[in-house]
Parts: structure tokens; sequence; C-alpha cells
DNA sequence: ACGGAAACCTGCTGGC
DNA sequence: TGCCAGCAGGTTTCCG
């Protein structure tokens, strides 16, 4: 469910809450909450407690919550929490239009802040997660990531990503172009949706091989990619439904405006054709098929 | 290295 | 009304 425009999304808000507090006592309510912590969930709340967030961070759609130092740490190797929403996570903090959230029955996680207030992981599907890391290098040596993390690629909103790098790494990949975009170690942050709205804007059929495709073409895709996202990110990510929301429990609004993705029959917005539906990589791509022309099949698209 | 499929889950929808 | 198949925004892992 969430990409990075909800990510982003979800972390401006959990670090308006959380910038500051201490975590009083932390309770685990599902044992897969935790299962990317390898010592368990109790062991994670016991660790949790006392901890004080400095900030929230996000790299494509990981985040996590940096915690102050304790003891001689270097600044670089500082302990996190990290989070993934997986399909149907949610963080809420309590005072919000959620209220008491208990006995919900989606509840997997929760911390009592010092302030009184309650962080709270709400997580349908169970895909989410939290675990306890550290900081270290990232694969480019470009910036201090979760441990975890290392093999995940900056995302396009990040300053050290750098489209022309990119673009080429994604040219030297033997793969259909879609299947790279959700690659999250070439660039992160792209899930379904906006991989077929990004190729969409660019023209581009999911199913064209990555490595024949002219740079300057793999160049706009990236830069719709990144421009589909921004324009998400202003309107508080995409909700089709309930399933997601940000720490107050308010939809984002930009499902309204995606041109592709959930359309399947209906015209393409910019030259009228339907929008086909197909079905690729185990899942739903939506695309025009008059402006985004398949591979031909002669044309040794995929060698 | 690549493509395909399955695994991990719950819940909703649509067809019969 | 009930049942079952299909589907859902993600990631990881195995297999050929």
């Amino acid at each position: 469910m969430p990409e990075l425009p909800e990510v982003e999304t979800v972390r401006q808000g959990l670090a308006g809450h959380l910038v500051g507090r201490t975590i009083v006592v932390a309770r685990a309510h599902h044992p897969r909450v935790a299962r990317r912590h390898r010592a368990g969930g109790a062991d994670l709340c016991t660790r949790l407690a006392g901890r004080t967030c400095v900030s929230v961070e996000r790299r494509g759609k990981y985040l996590w919550v940096l915690f102050a130092a304790e003891g001689e740490a270097p600044a670089d190797e500082r302990d996190v929490l990290v989070a993934h929403l997986g399909m149907s996570g949610q963080f809420r903090v309590s005072g919000d239009l959620s209220g008491d959230l208990s006995d919900h029955p989606h509840l997997r996680f929760d911390a009592q802040l010092d302030d009184g207030r309650w962080l709270s992981f709400l997580d349908q599907r169970t895909f989410g997660g939290l675990a306890l890391d550290h900081l270290g290098p990232d694969a480019a040596g470009r910036r201090a990531v979760p441990s975890s993390l290392a093999h995940i690629g900056a995302d396009p909103f990040e300053p050290s990503f750098e489209p022309a790098q990119v673009a080429a790494a994604i040219r030297r990949r033997h793969s259909e172009i879609k299947r790279v975009l959700l690659d999250q170690s070439v660039v992160s942050g792209i899930g379904n949706i906006y991989a077929d709205e990004a190729l969409w804007m660019a023209r581009v059929h999911p199913a064209r091989s990555a490595h024949r495709l002219p740079a300057p073409t793999i160049r706009s895709v990236i830069d719709a990619a990144t421009d589909v996202m921004a324009q998400a990110l202003e309107q508080g990510g995409t909700s089709f439904d309930a399933l997601y929301v940000n720490v107050n429990g308010e939809s984002g609004y930009f499902e309204r405006s995606l041109a592709v993705y959930g359309r399947q029959d209906e015209g393409c917005r910019r030259c009228g054709a339907p929008v086909r539906r197909l079905h690729f990589m185990n899942r739903s791509s939506f695309v025009c098929q008059r402006c985004q022309r398949p591979p031909r099949p002669g044309s040794n698209e995929m060698p």
C-alpha cells in the first residue's frame, strides 16, 4: 500500500509528535510485528523503554527513529528503530481522530510517550514490522542509514540522488523497465502505483527492456516518477480506503489525480483510448495501449 | 543475472 | 444467504 509519498507523509507526522519525546513503556501485541528483530518482541520493548527520539528519517519506503546516544556511540553508529509499513501498516498518535486504539483488532504494537500520548502501530495484514538497529554507511558511503537498509538505493528526494547516474544503472539492467523501477536496490520508494503513473507520463510500456531504451527516455521515466511522487506528497499521498491514513487518521487525496492506476477500461487522460490492465510480475499493471506501445515481438527486445 | 512463482497475512468484493 | 475465487499499495527467498 504505502509508497514513498505515503511514507513521507507518515514521517512528517511522526516527527511532529516524537522528536524530543522519551518512550516510557513499549508493548508488542503480535509476534509478527517484531519478526525482523532477531531477539523478539519482548526484547525490542525492553530496549525501547527510556530512549529519547532525536529525529525521524526515511529512505524509500523505510522509516527510522533516531535515538539520543546512550554511552559513547559515534554519531554515525547510533541506535534506531526501523519501521516498514508493508501493505497495510499505520502509525497513529493518540489525541487524534482515532481515539482509544487499545482494543483495535489490528493493533500490533504501542508505546507510551513522556507527554502521556500513545504511539500505536496498526497493521491488518502484518507485512509491516519494527526492529531495533544501528546506523552504518550505505552502499555508496554517502549517508548513515540503518545497517539493515544498506542494500537499498537512494530515493529521488535525497540530496545524494543523481538522476543521470541512476538512469545509467537502470540502462545496464537486462530486464523489463517496470521490474527495474520496482527494484528498491536501484532506486527506492517507487511501488506499483507510481511505477505505472511514471511510465504512463513518459509514454513507456512497462514490458520494454530497460537495456534497449534510449538514455533520455530512461531519464524521462525517472523525472516522471520524481514529479508524480512530489505531486502526490503535496496532497498527502494516495488513499483508496481507510487502509492508508496519516498519523492523525486522515486520508490523502491523490487518488483522484491518478492517470492510469486502477482505471481499467476508462479513457486515457491524454488520448482517450481505454486504459488496459495487464497481468505482469504477479500483479496488475495499467497502461494506455495507444500512448505506451508494447515491445515488438520480433525486435529482440529482451535478449 | 534474470524471470517466475511462492511465501508471508487479513479482509473485501463479485460471481454463482 | 453462503461459499469460493480473486484481488490488494511490499519484500524476501527459492528455483530453474
